[in-house]
RNA sequence: GUGAGUGUAGCCCAGUGGUCUAAGGCGCCAGGUUGUGGCCCUGGAUAUCGAGGGUUCAAAUCCCUCCACUCACCCCA
């Protein structure tokens, strides 16, 4: 028997509800901040994503899916949606336009890493890119529309991290500080810290092992390295936070995985969590569009995983609205009156009122099972007796009363009683 | 890539060498009501017991290999 592939699931309709409902509030999230939709192609060429995460990050050494087409091109499937959205925005001139450019997507994602809980091959990223502005502001507010999302879904007890983690200018002298701070414990670093020491300096803060976990304690801050304008920066940020009443904590060890953050970084975690607790996160990315071959262009994102969010909404009990279905369910108990049951179905359709109907020859009693089961309010009966003086049964299946009437009447008597 | 746990019908699961041509519950189908759902009752379909190999007179049950799933590490959403 074939299953899905490793790492990825089929959205079942049962669960189309919470797909249906993040989509939603994403895309009114988004219209109230003034970001538009973009789509990107799911793939794209393999030096897009290499050159913009970083040649050294786990995405790019170990977790792409790429492939040689037949045009002998290296592609890959998207392992993150900011440099794509950074690649069109470079392609269509978009700098020409009133900055910042404002631009979001939900899209798949692809990673090659061994699935857990909240972690798939396959997985959907609801995010958004705010490109060609370096004010504080704009940090702010792209925080506080993360913040405005999340609450918008029902969320709660989510906690705010966030850092500076410098740029071009100052982080290399904070980077030798680190480097030289945690060479003197060489030998106490697990496996991983050494190869992180000379290979990827920023992401020994991030060592979640208690052997190393001291060390990140008392290991050089970032903030305290920042040139004066990365400073000032994060000052007005955080004023700016405060303002708005976003509660964040400054996590000296947040440094996120890729490489093309710059200054602001964040990550919104909810309280209790399994292994993946981020559910979004984001930051600066002034260097990114430069590096892509556009002009030098300050920016900022964030990015959430869609099952993560799901996964959170299922634990903090989350009442999800159901997605509408068709309310009325035709049932027939003759093949001889399917041509009026058929004619009836579809034009109550073009009326919009929703409705089932029997295209097999079921028993009214397995007819009545199956309305039931489904939950529709109204089951409308015909049959030859009925056809006969041009009526129907029309049964409330909420009450079991039933009436009988014309056809012609059905539909207002419808959308009356469905209102 | 590493480690641990788990694999019995669509779903939840009982069963730890012979009574298993595999039990129960949910769901599905049908009948009880010859044109009427939900409750109840009765009946039915659906399982090469993850796959392959081995031990044994005998394997869902023990052993080996593989595969898949789950969780964790790594990393991230």
């Amino acid at each position: 028997m074939y299953q899905a592939p490793r790492g990825t699931v089929d959205i079942l309709p049962a669960e189309q509800s919470y797909w249906f409902y993040i989509r939603q509030k994403a895309a009114q999230t988004c219209q109230l901040y003034g970001y538009e939709r973009i789509d990107t192609p799911i793939f794209e060429s393999t030096n897009l994503f290499s050159r913009s995460i970083g040649k050294t990050t786990d995405i790019v050494e170990k977790e792409m899916y790429s492939f040689i087409d037949k045009g002998g091109k290296q592609i890959t499937l998207r392992p993150e949606g900011t440099a794509p959205v950074c690649r069109a925005y470079i392609q269509h001139g978009m700098q020409n336009k009133p900055q910042p450019v404002k631009l979001y997507y939900t899209t798949p994602v692809f990673r090659y890493e061994r699935p857990q809980a909240g972690r798939y091959r396959q997985h959907h990223q609801f995010g958004y890119e705010a490109i060609g502005d370096n004010d504080p502001a704009l940090d702010a507010e792209v925080i506080d529309m993360a913040w405005f999302f999340f609450e918008s879904l029902g969320l709660s007890k989510l906690t705010l991290l966030l850092n500076s983690i410098g740029c071009s200018k100052c982080r290399p002298e904070y980077l030798t500080s680190l480097r030289q701070y945690y060479h003197s414990y060489r030998n106490k670093l697990c496996v991983d810290c050494k190869v992180r020491l000379d290979k990827n300096t920023l992401r020994l803060l991030d060592c979640k092992k208690e052997t190393c976990l001291p060390f990140a304690v008392t290991a050089p801050r970032s903030i305290d390295y920042l040139c004066h304008e990365c400073k000032e920066h994060f000052r007005l940020l955080g004023g700016y936070l405060q303002q708005l009443g976003l509660p964040f904590l400054v996590n000296h060890c947040l440094v996120r995985g890729l490489d093309y953050y710059t200054r602001t970084v964040f990550e919104i975690q909810p309280q209790v969590g399994g292994a993946q607790s981020t559910i979004g996160g984001g930051g600066r990315y002034d260097g990114l569009i430069e590096e892509l071959g556009g002009k030098s262009t300050p920016a900022l994102g964030f990015a959430s995983g869609i099952e993560r969010i799901i996964l959170n909404l299922k634990k903090q009990s989350v009442v999800i609205p159901p997605i509408h279905q068709p309310q009325v369910f035709i049932a027939h108990t003759s093949d001889r009156v399917k041509n009026e049951v058929t004619k009836l179905a579809s034009s109550l359709r073009r009326a919009s009122v929703g409705a089932f109907q029997t295209t097999s020859s079921k028993s009214l009693k397995a007819q009545l099972r199956q309305a039931n089961n489904i939950g529709v309010r109204y089951v409308i009966i015909i049959g030859d007796e009925e056809i006969k003086t041009g009526a129907a049964i029309l049964r409330n299946m909420t009450t079991g009363e039933q009436d009988i009437v014309s056809i012609a009447e059905l539909l207002d008597k419808l959308l009356c009683q469905l209102q």
